[in-house]
DNA sequence: ACATTATAGTTACAAATGAAACTATGTTGT
DNA sequence: ACAACATAGTTTCATTTGTAACTATAATGT
């Protein structure tokens, strides 16, 4: 019967459940130590690794709206942890890079997370950690 | 070296990604259609299963916030999805169940978010289907 | 060259969310 | 009985977030 319907069993939901749990968790790891939000993280997670990018190729890094990545580059920038400069080829960007500071936050913050990934993944066999990744993306990539 | 870091590989930022992917697309399947949102379908779903719940079993069910739920109960209540009765023993709590109307609509939205579901894991096998569901179930009880 | 359309990024406003304070009822200990 | 504390649920207020409008620059077509 279609009437029947186990919101706990619904695989979305509970995808929905543990990536909220993981993510809060991951968050309190910057958040309380380096006061940064999530949208921070991520972008400076990425300009570590693509530095002079523009808002619109950290928009498709980050996967987060414009907005939103106006407004983590206004705070970062306020803070000093994130420069800019003009764009050669087009005067409506900016390329964008991390300071001292942000890189250096940037490299306190990463055996953070990093150690958040590992003690969650310690539940899970070698295999199934494989195996996780793998559907994942498939997932994402379908 | 600890600098290194890959935000598209860090499984908890792809994890995120395919979640709020999916959140997103299931929540089309009834916004549109029934004008509810994921909260006050949650609330819907497991008024279904557990008629005559209250706010705080809601809670536990949904893992939504108690603020989320009264809100969302505010909406449905308003538009006669959900109607409520004394509770037997403590005049604080409200007994929730489902309107015909509110009935109705779960029954509807059953076999599309159902659909949904099955349209998502039909590019993995079923063995990665069950693989799948067991990893989650691991990350979410330990 | 210049009008049209598209894109980069910001700002303004509205809706959603969360934390804390609040009301009402229930429970516990003396 | 009654004081102290705990719990159910709501409301208030501040923060966050998303949508749409906006400015500025670039690209395209005639």
């Amino acid at each position: 019967m279609s009437t029947e319907f186990d919101l706990e069993q619904f695989l979305p939901y509970r995808l929905s459940l543990l990536s909220n749990r993981i993510s809060s968790e991951i968050a309190e790891s910057y958040r309380d130590s380096h006061q940064i939000n999530i949208s921070e993280w991520r972008i400076i997670a990425v300009l570590g690794q693509y530095p002079n990018s523009t808002a619109t190729e950290l928009k498709h890094y980050t996967a987060m709206d414009k907005v939103g990545i106006s407004r983590a580059l206004k705070n970062l920038t306020q803070r000093q942890l994130v420069t800019s400069e003009n764009h050669e080829h087009d005067g409506r960007a900016r390329k964008l890079m991390l300071t001292p500071a942000g890189n250096h936050l940037r490299t306190e913050v990463i055996p953070k997370v990093s150690a958040c990934e590992q003690k969650l993944t310690s539940v899970l066999t070698k295999t199934e950690i494989r195996q996780f990744g793998e559907i994942i993306d498939k997932l994402l990539h379908d």
